[in-house]
DNA sequence: TGGTACCACTTTTTT
DNA sequence: AGTGGTACCA
């Protein structure tokens, strides 16, 4: 049996499989196998270890990862291993809080509202204490909280070090108090709670930790403090915890993961077993270089020796498109030609950029040139209106205090509850001490209340729709629920009356179709778990793999998963790396790092576009090539000039990203197959002399710090573009704009 | 109360 | 360019 499961594995991975007892961190490299060790370790500990399926806890970063992992683990050992917990920190953590509600400030049936519903009662708490949203948008303040959350800082420890932290400072408790009322918790408070449990209740901590004799952790570099802190607590006193993870893939800093974990680690077990995986079995050589190359221009890590038995392999082509729609017209033109002449299938191929806001361009271009793609992300399926109008329906039978869906649908369809009363409806049970469902039940059974006449009817109606559909619960039939909610609210009707366009009719219904298709297959799913499990998903996790079809994906997305053939757009200046970290190293290093995991998805061939203009709020800007292309070396590509300037030149790029787009303005719009000029390649003729300069840093009364992208005489005076930290990229009038060179 | 018209802002990445 | 929010009017 131990060999049947140790064969195929290298010698490090099997190491890793078979390590004792004890802290283990395996330093995987991109392809190195990693989800193939934690797969067999889990087996191994299971089969030869004599571990109970349900003392093993294994925590990935996607549904979609925990799904592929628990099917591969089962397709180890034969057969459906129960109790075995696998699943996100935010999925177990649910879970756990869910079981372990009566040692915390929450009831079991709490909900989990996802960003938009965070969005709104954060404006709740704002227009209630009277501050402006202007200056204190939602999304800033949130962001610090999350920040406070992942650093498990509660909303009395909070110590402001600056006047916005100060307002933050203010909101927080208020935010948090809310969400206790609403008996909900957001993504940062399923992992704070969960830590705050297990820490400060031994009976509870003792439990978990008797329990769980082993924990596996994916993707460890992008943990955060509280992911940390959760292992480090549930692992004790075995310290049975096995760790994988990649320096070079971490790409969630802004949302609290520290890749310095990985370093930490080290130091809080430093008797632990540090193995490096370093056989890639993914890319060819060439694919692994100009990775390296990308990748080695990061400081502060370990280096690795990565190598492949792939030797060669076709060149990383680089494509300088006119437009963002010259862009996709390529790009969807080589997907043709490599489903047609080179026997890749169309789900061989990934299409991956920066931004979300790219892949409409991208999108336009596939459906023009007849290439099927799945889209992953972007809009989310979850997002949309009448999804989210439904789920906040089932979320309010499942926790009737929940203000945020019960604001969403009190009036939706309409019911002649307007602003106002739902306002004295608020005010009113606040001032009862009561909640939603008391208050509407109070109304129902003709109890004395402000609210009178059509709108005390509508309330009373609206109670006792709720209330029939909590009885309909009982039966735990969701499907039954769901048409339920459908027929007594006359939703199908609502949509003909919100929607502009009979496709937009038709789409909104399908969308519905689908949801009620996704019910379906979980009817007997309890409630809170389906509800969980919808604001749980990740954009990954509904990429299927059975269409045979190209896929659309983020940079964000894409890790993890791996390609024959990988596309990446929008490299330039501004795009990737993203403007928003240009003033910040640790930024820059990320956004490489972001770079580099695209790269190192691809198993043979890459492709790299930028556009030389590119639409932006409906304005034309230009493009200037990524620094990181310079990064590649010339022999590793193919599709730049073989003029491509000396090395000198390129040093002299990779420093500034000076390129002076005069020489290449008056090609054509759309060439094919044209030799492109590399960026500092020789050929543009002497420019005009300009008072500012590309990748000069410059300050603006209004927009603060930027770099200068480029700037052009026009007549007397000088447009100069720039890219802004924080409001992108402007075109300004010299002579107007009035801005400070900044020295450095 | 609900509809329309205009305006400001958007785009980093996501559980 | 598209969307969401606000203000004003029927």
């Amino acid at each position: 049996m131990v060999t049947a499961l140790l064969e195929g594995l290298n010698p490090r991975q099997r190491e890793a499989v078979t390590a004792g007892d004890g802290p283990v961190l395996v330093l995987a490299g991109p392809g190195s196998g990693k989800t193939r060790v934690l797969t067999h370790r889990i087996a191994y500990l299971i089969q030869d270890c004599g571990v109970r399926p349900y003392e093993l806890m294994a925590v990935t970063f996607t549904n979609k990862a925990a799904t592929e992992m628990r099917l591969r683990v089962e397709a180890l050992l034969g057969g459906i291993r129960d109790g075995l917990e696998i699943g996100t920190f935010h999925s177990i953590c649910a879970r756990m809080l869910r079981r372990e509600a009566d040692f915390t400030p929450y009831r079991p049936d709490f909900a989990i509202y996802d960003t938009d519903d965070q969005h709104s009662v954060i404006k709740m708490a704002l227009n209630e204490m009277d501050i402006d949203p202007k200056r204190y948008s939602p999304g800033r303040v949130l962001h610090k909280i999350s920040a406070y959350k992942n650093e498990l800082i509660p909303p009395e420890d909070v110590r402001a070090d600056d006047y916005f932290g100060e307002i933050v400072a203010r909101i927080y408790p208020r935010y948090q108090q809310m969400m206790v009322t609403n008996n909900a918790m957001d993504f940062d408070d399923l992992l704070m709670q969960t830590v705050i449990l297990m820490r400060d209740n031994a009976e509870v901590r003792e439990r978990w930790q008797r329990r769980l004799a082993h924990i596996l952790v994916d993707e460890f570099q992008d943990t955060n403090t509280a992911q940390y802190k959760l292992v480090q607590i549930l692992s004790l006193p075995q310290n049975n915890v096995f760790v994988v993870g990649d320096e070079d893939q971490g790409i969630y800093a802004f949302r609290g993961a520290d890749y310095r974990n990985v370093l930490q680690f080290r130091r809080d077990y430093p008797n632990a077993r540090v193995i490096l995986l370093e056989q890639n079995y993914r890319s060819t050589q060439i694919v692994l270089d100009a990775a390296r190359a990308v990748i080695d221009k990061n400081q502060h890590r370990t280096p690795k020796a990565l190598f492949t038995e792939r030797e060669g392999g076709p060149r990383v082509t680089i494509y300088e498109a006119y437009s963002e729609a010259d862009e996709g017209e390529y790009v969807a033109r080589r997907v043709n030609d490599l489903v047609r002449r080179e026997n890749y299938e169309y789900r061989d191929i990934a299409i991956m950029y920066r931004t979300n806001a790219q892949s409409r361009a991208l999108e336009d271009a596939m459906v023009k040139a007849n290439v099927p793609y799945t889209l992953v992300g972007g809009v989310g399926f979850y997002k949309r209106r009448e999804v989210r109008d439904l789920l906040a329906y089932m979320r309010l039978v499942g926790n009737p205090n929940d203000t945020v869906s019960f604001d969403r649908v009190i009036n939706v369809p309409g019911r002649g509850i307007g602003k106002k009363s739902q306002e004295t409806f608020q005010e009113w049970i606040v001032q009862r001490g009561d909640t939603i469902y008391g208050g509407l039940q109070a109304i129902r059974h003709g109890e004395p209340s402000p609210i009178v006449g059509r709108a005390a009817k509508s309330f009373a109606d609206f109670g006792l729709m709720l209330d029939e559909w909590r009885a309909l619960l009982e039966g735990n039939d969701l499907l039954g629920l769901f048409d339920e909610i459908m027929a007594r609210t006359g939703y199908n009707l609502y949509i003909h009356e919100i929607s502009d366009t009979p496709e937009q009719v038709s789409d909104r219904l399908e969308n519905l179709a689908e949801l009620r298709n996704f019910i379906t297959q979980n009817r007997e799913v309890p409630l809170l778990d389906f509800l969980a499990e919808t604001a749980l998903v990740a954009d990954v996790d509904t990429l299927k793999d059975d269409k045979n079809a190209a896929t659309l994906l983020t940079l964000h997305a894409a890790k993890g998963l791996e390609f024959p053939v990988v596309f990446i757009g929008g490299l330039e200046e501004g795009l990737l790396p993203h403007s928003r970290s240009f003033d910040d190293p640790d930024g820059m290093a990320e956004e490489r790092r972001l770079f580099y995991v695209g790269l190192t998805r691809a198993k043979d061939q890459v492709y790299l576009t930028y556009a030389f203009r590119r639409m932006l709020y409906g304005d034309s800007m230009p493009g200037i090539p990524s620094r990181f292309l310079g990064d590649i070396p010339e022999e590793l590509t193919e599709g730049v000039s073989t003029t491509l300037g000396s090395m000198r030149d390129r040093q002299a790029y990779q420093r500034q990203t000076s390129w002076e787009s005069s020489g290449t303005r008056d090609r054509q719009p759309t060439g094919r197959g044209k030799i492109i000029p590399f960026p500092g390649s020789g050929g543009a003729p002497e420019k005009p002399r300009t008072k500012y300069k590309t990748g000069m840093r410059v300050y603006h009364q209004r927009f603060g710090a930027g770099i200068v992208i480029e700037s052009a005489l026009m007549g007397q005076d000088e447009e100069v573009t720039v890219a802004f930290e924080m409001v992108g990229i402007k075109r300004l009038a010299s002579s107007f704009a009035n801005l400070v060179i900044m020295k450095g």
